[in-house]
DNA sequence: CTTTACTATACAACTATACAACTTATAATC
DNA sequence: GATTATAAGTTGTATAGTTGTATAGTAAAG
């Protein structure tokens, strides 16, 4: 019976459009007046269409913006050894990470433990977004300590890489301690860099990587858009 | 004893209102709710007189807009040569073309066997609606080679004429090669697109167009409201 | 008693219009 | 060249009006 109703119709024929890779993932769908031209109904019919295509994650809209086609879920692997690059380029995927904010302070307590320094040592802060495929979808915050690697920013702003910045650094490899995983609900903050709705849920990591010897090397969070990444753990 | 019935009085008034040409082609006629007041009845009285009127083809409705009188049945010279504009104001009604959608994609194997062209070139798509007095009957979806006519869109969104485009482009003349014509049910889509009901017959007709050294131009489909159009044949 | 014509009411689906909030591209200005 | 206004385009929201459909009820005719 759904069946013939207008807006049951055009939500098939939409579906059907990115199913059929005439919308890819991070394309923008033809404006609402265009596609209500398009099927020939008002404006307000296709966006019943494009509501359920949204509450179904295909697409996500931003207002001023456009609707666009959603990503389907990136599989991220968690484990010993995690490389942001490969784990993206692994499936063909295209990363970009942009530095947002940086800054040198006294490390926090919590911050001093992790990285077995003494306390009020002074860190580097690094914010960075990662998009895939020019999606926003990651926020990293990493904690540094400056003592042992006064040179890291500057380097790590050409590299935009951790893995290629240590390597100059004489750090040829660096593993994970421990990995904390929790769900949070994205600020306003968060939801802007991450073109999330607010309170979109977020996969939030909480991280140590360190060299062979056991030394820490950075304390950081990353928190993944919920809708665009799984994560998967492997031994 | 049918002439005592309130609802057949009021068929027979609004019948005579159009035929009085009080209600001309294309005009919304008052809502269900004035005219159940001008009768002193129920809204279902009212309606009962129009879906009378609506079988016999004379008024037609789209939900959430109104109710609207016919036009009667136009006349559409097929033949070698069809130019749409000619066709439709030669009987002094006025045409008025719509894009609705365009993309270009690669052409499938028969748009590119009809189009002579190599399998998986760049195809033009335009499909328009064409209403006539303001009356939504034709819908055209063009296949357009891209190699031969790259400006073709951009050109068509100006001049919203084929003829006039093709000039533009250095095509004086075309003819056609071939027209099928068969029959169709309208699906959801077009009957919104065409004001017509689902299931309403539509003739469609496909055609190739060619210049006159036989190279082809255009591979389309044109479906015409079969309640509103009668395709003429001439040699 | 059943059917038919008509009324009454309510809600769903869709249209029409307007405006706010926001983004993007363009032009103007420094 | 970079920054700032301006304009145009986009999604979000609200309100009102229209046809489609379903249900219930009344009165009259057979």
């Amino acid at each position: 019976m759904n069946s013939k109703l207008i807006y049951y119709q055009i939500y098939e024929a939409l579906k059907k459009d990115v199913a059929d890779n005439i919308y890819n993932s991070g394309d923008k769908l033809p404006s609402e007046n265009h596609l209500s031209k398009r099927f020939g109904v008002n404006r307000h019919t296709v966006r019943r269409a494009l509501q359920i295509l949204k509450n179904e994650g295909i697409l996500f809209s931003k207002r001023g913006s456009g609707v666009i086609v959603q990503a389907s879920k990136l599989k991220y692997k968690l484990g010993k050894r995690v490389r942001f690059s490969e784990n993206i380029t692994h499936e063909n995927n295209i990363p970009k990470i942009t530095i947002i904010r940086s800054e040198y302070r006294k490390a926090s307590k919590i911050e001093a433990d992790n990285l077995k320094i003494n306390s009020k040592d002074e860190i580097l802060l690094i914010e960075t977004t990662g998009k895939i495929n020019n999606i926003p979808t990651i926020i990293t915050k990493r904690i540094i300590p400056n003592k042992r690697f006064p040179s890291f920013l500057e380097i790590f702003q050409k590299e935009l890489s951790v893995t290629n910045t240590l390597k100059l650094l004489g750090v040829n490899d660096f593993v994970r301690s421990k990995t904390n995983i929790i769900a949070e609900l994205a600020d306003s903050i968060q939801a802007n860099l991450l073109d999330c709705k607010i309170n979109s849920p977020l996969l939030k990591t909480t991280y140590v990587n360190q060299d062979l010897n056991c030394i820490p090397i950075e304390f950081s969070q990353t928190w993944f858009v919920g809708e665009r990444i799984q994560l998967t753990l492997e031994d």
